[in-house]
DNA sequence: GCAAGGTC
């Protein structure tokens, strides 16, 4: 018998060092195996995984796309090997000599499946060590010592149920994700993918985009008049009740709706009929799982990927808890006052951590999910200072603790107030409402609390009828989802998890089966769900989830075994194959054909072709003729941003205009035959020297291309380029290709005032929208400099070429705090001020500078 | 290079 350490396994190195802690009474300490982080503490030793560090895949043979028959796959073995060498390595070498060890991963399914991994892992090298499973809900002291009080064993069962979604996924996603892409010709990193998840995601997403294009929208009208008390006027809206006895308010009948409205404008008092006062109660919201997280991060215009890629920054900076969580109700031993108190003396939300803990009780809302593994999303108490976070990651954590701060404060009370009248036979209705206790709104700002008003009135009083309006309106088709939307949708529907829901959406913007935000479908997504509904409809729908959710309860449960269940799946899957392979040339042709649509432009104006988007080896976009290499007819495109299609086209050229997706800096472009042929309009401007081969350049003599003097100089130029964008350039471009970038939007105006460092113009550009300031943009070079400046964290000195944030530490240390002094700087005089520095390398930087 | 699920 081995006298080894005891070895404790958990799902991630963060619950790793916890539980350690939690058992050593804070004594253990951090050592490494394999660069990968081990806690010890007496005979004992614990160690973190990176959730799964194996995973199952298909046999090297079948890694040619081409070689196998996608329906290969369906029957063919499935072997399971390590992802993660280290952490499997380190954990080999512990198990080896371990006299126990004790499986503490997260407490649901996936936990215990990635235990079973440890188990196996464990047992390839050490066939006799007992092995013990603890479960616990949260990684406090409490549970977590009455967990290793108390421990049990794994339950196979309910990792099997793991392993059959496993499987079932690979095999349906591989197969299917196989088979579409060969028969659309799509092999390279355009391959067409279908799943269990990212399946019926997709035909969320297409079938509301039918549901819009279906639309037949009606017309409507609605009246409003303003009532007046005294001198406070209100708006009011006209009613009527409909057959059913319902209260309505638009008019369908346009000749009813232009009747009421000549009613209503000559009458000149109402009446009023009834007057209701109520108080209503505004119960603060549940605290934050992923979801709800997400969605809150939304409505501050954050994406759901960008929201959760900020909480797991702060969770691994200690701020806030585990944001991958669907428990919105607070584990009992979390104590509101004592994580209250840890506010109370921050600047920012140290007033409202204090007046909350002077409410005489304190209950926490509770949200209808409570599961095992992770508590709601709050923060930890530890505070950052505002300094040691981005202005993104302030504003959500923030958003965080304020949530936590709602969870705990008291209701919100609301005064309704609503008021009927009538006016010459018409009804009309005001509604008012008045917060009258702020409660939770105090400290969560993100929930709309603004008031109408209505000023009290009395039964019986005439109020002047001082303007009226009718509104001929249009009913909407259904709006897009959203992001959060589309998240919180998948979560009802049961699909995919809160780990990966936000994963999904990014896939599908990856896959190119998406576009723009909201997200629309593009062409080849809805062949994807066209093909799908008609072969493979089990591959889009929300039934597959929920079928195999059953089986691997059963699994679970004893009831079925592994076997059972993935030998089923095979079954339906071969019959769907079937009718794949019947017609896989016209799903192929399909496909093919709905790809092509999404990248067109329009006609190509020198050939019987289409004019379509493609990407240069380079990896820029242009616009080029799909006869090529027969008609070589091109058009540029804008270097940021990835081209998007719009439904407008161009009425001059019949070409539609194009969208660039950048992000924050998206843009229309337009029509890009338009851009080129303004360029083309448009002539040079010279504004002074080049400072690289102009009159005055001192560096260097200007060249042609044979490398011979060619005894011109270079000009500076404003020129607008056949790509849309605009700066200031050499004129002997390409010889010289010394550039400064100008902005894509508003007027270039060149001033009288001159930058006297540069000799050139200062620059100004004015915009058509008058309510927008023109922006004194100034020499271009300074400006460039000072842009490049920003970029690189606000520091001047890092904006010259060759000087990073350790040299501009140096520079500083030495004197040199801006580019001005380090260009007047004496190179021989500066190098011997600045360790590792020659003065070759200041006269480098100093031309660079330039 | 395929899925979905962990985690970073």
């Amino acid at each position: 018998m081995s006298k080894g350490p005891e070895l404790i396994i958990t799902e991630k190195d963060n619950a790793a060092r916890r539980i350690a802690d939690i058992l050593s009474g804070e004594s253990a300490e951090a050592d490494r195996i394999n660069g990968v982080n081990v806690y010890k503490w007496g005979g004992k030793r614990c160690i973190g995984l990176s959730g799964h560090v194996v995973g199952v895949d298909f046999p090297p043979e079948y890694n040619d796309w081409r070689d196998v028959e996608p329906v290969e796959l369906i029957d063919a073995p499935i072997d399971k090997h390590p992802t993660q060498e280290n952490i499997v390595a380190a954990l080999r070498r512990l198990a080896r000599n371990a006299r126990r060890v004790v499986i503490a991963t997260d407490y649901d399914r996936e936990g215990e499946l990635i235990g079973k991994e440890a188990y196996e892992l464990v047992r390839d090298v050490n066939e006799d060590v007992p092995v013990d499973r603890v479960r616990f809900s949260s990684i406090t002291d409490r549970e977590v010592t009455e967990a290793f009080d108390n421990p049990d064993g794994l339950d196979f069962n309910l990792a099997a149920a793991g392993e059959a979604r496993q499987i079932v996924d690979l095999v349906w996603g591989a197969a299917l994700t196989r088979f579409l892409s060969l028969s659309a010709r799509q092999l390279g990193d355009d391959f067409i993918s279908v799943g269990r998840v990212q399946g019926p995601t997709l035909k969320l997403i297409v079938d509301r985009e039918r549901e819009i294009e279906a639309f037949d929208p009606e017309d409507y009208w609605e009246l409003f008049a303003d009532l007046q008390k005294d001198s406070e006027s209100f708006e009011a809206q006209y009613f009527y009740l409909d057959e059913d006895g319902n209260e309505a308010e638009r008019v369908w009948d346009g000749d009813d709706a232009e009747e009421a409205y000549e009613t209503l404008r000559n009458v000149e008092a109402a009446t009023v009929d009834s007057v209701r006062r109520r108080t209503r109660t505004d119960d603060p919201p549940a605290p934050f799982n992923t979801t709800q997280f997400i969605r809150a991060a939304g409505s501050l215009g954050y994406s759901a990927q960008r929201a959760m890629s900020i909480a797991e920054d702060l969770y691994t900076a200690g701020y806030i808890t585990y944001p991958r969580t669907d428990n919105t109700v607070y584990p009992e031993d979390l104590d509101p006052r004592e994580l209250l108190d840890a506010f109370t003396a921050n600047r920012t939300f140290g007033d409202d951590a204090q007046n909350l803990l002077e409410q005489e009780e304190i209950e926490p809302t509770a949200g209808d999910n409570e599961t095992t593994d992770h508590p709601p999303i709050h923060p930890t108490g530890e505070l950052p200072s505002r300094s040691d976070l981005t202005e993104d990651e302030w504003d959500v954590y923030e958003l965080v603790v304020r949530r936590f701060f709602a969870t705990v404060a008291e209701s919100a009370k609301w005064e309704h107030l609503r008021v009927v009248a009538d006016a010459g036979g018409l009804s009309l209705k005001a509604n008012g409402k008045r917060l009258v206790k702020a409660g939770y709104h105090e400290v969560y700002p993100y929930f709309n609390s603004s008031e109408s008003f209505v000023p009290d009135v009395a039964e019986g009083e005439s109020l002047a009828v001082t303007d009226t309006e009718i509104e001929e309106k249009q009913t909407q088709p259904p709006r897009r989802y959203g992001q959060s939307r589309l998240i919180e949708t998948m979560e009802k529907m049961g699909i995919g998890t809160k780990a990966t829901r936000h994963d999904v959406i990014q896939k599908l913007y990856d896959r190119n089966y998406i576009e723009s935000d909201p997200p629309r479908p593009t062409r080849l997504a809805r062949a994807v769900v066209e093909a799908s509904e008609e072969f493979a409809e089990l591959i889009v729908s929300e039934e597959m989830t929920a079928q195999l959710e059953a089986d691997m309860q059963a699994i679970a449960r004893g009831d079925a075994s592994l076997d059972d269940v993935t030998a089923e799946s095979r079954e339906i899957l071969e019959d769907v194959f079937e009718g794949l392979m019947e017609s896989g040339d016209e799903v192929g042709k399909h496909l093919q054909k709905s790809l092509k649509a999404d990248k067109t432009v329009g006609a190509c104006p020198e050939s019987d072709h289409d004019l379509v988007v493609r990407k240069s080896r380079r990896g820029s976009y242009f616009i080029g003729c799909d006869g090529y290499p027969d008609c070589t007819y091109t058009l540029p495109l804008p270097s940021t941003g990835k081209p998007l299609i719009m439904d407008e086209e161009c009425d001059e050229h019949g070409l539609s205009h194009v969208k660039m997706l950048a992000g924050r800096k998206t843009f229309v472009h337009g029509c890009p035959l338009c851009k080129a042929e303004e360029a083309d309009a448009e002539e040079d401007l010279i504004i002074g020297d080049c400072p690289e081969c102009g009159a005055g350049a001192e560096s260097e003599t200007p060249q042609n291309g044979d490398g011979e003097t060619d005894g011109e100089h270079g000009e500076l130029a404003i020129k607008r380029l056949r790509s849309g964008s605009r700066l200031v350039g050499c004129t002997r471009y390409p010889d010289c290709d010394y550039s400064l970038p100008l902005p894509r939007r508003g007027d270039i105006e060149v001033t009288d005032e001159e930058c006297e460092e540069h000799d050139l113009p200062e620059i100004r550009i004015t915009y058509d929208d008058s309510d927008r300031e023109p922006w004194d943009l100034g020499c271009p070079i300074c400006n460039y400099r000072a842009y490049q400046a920003e970029q690189a964290g606000g520091d001047e000195l890092q904006s010259v070429k060759g000087i990073g944030e350790k040299t501009a530490e140096k520079l500083k240390a030495a004197g040199i705090e801006d580019v001005p002094s380090l260009k007047e700087a004496e190179p021989d005089a500066l190098a011997d001020l600045v360790d590792g520095v020659g003065p070759d390398t200041v006269r480098k930087w100093q031309s660079a500078a330039d």
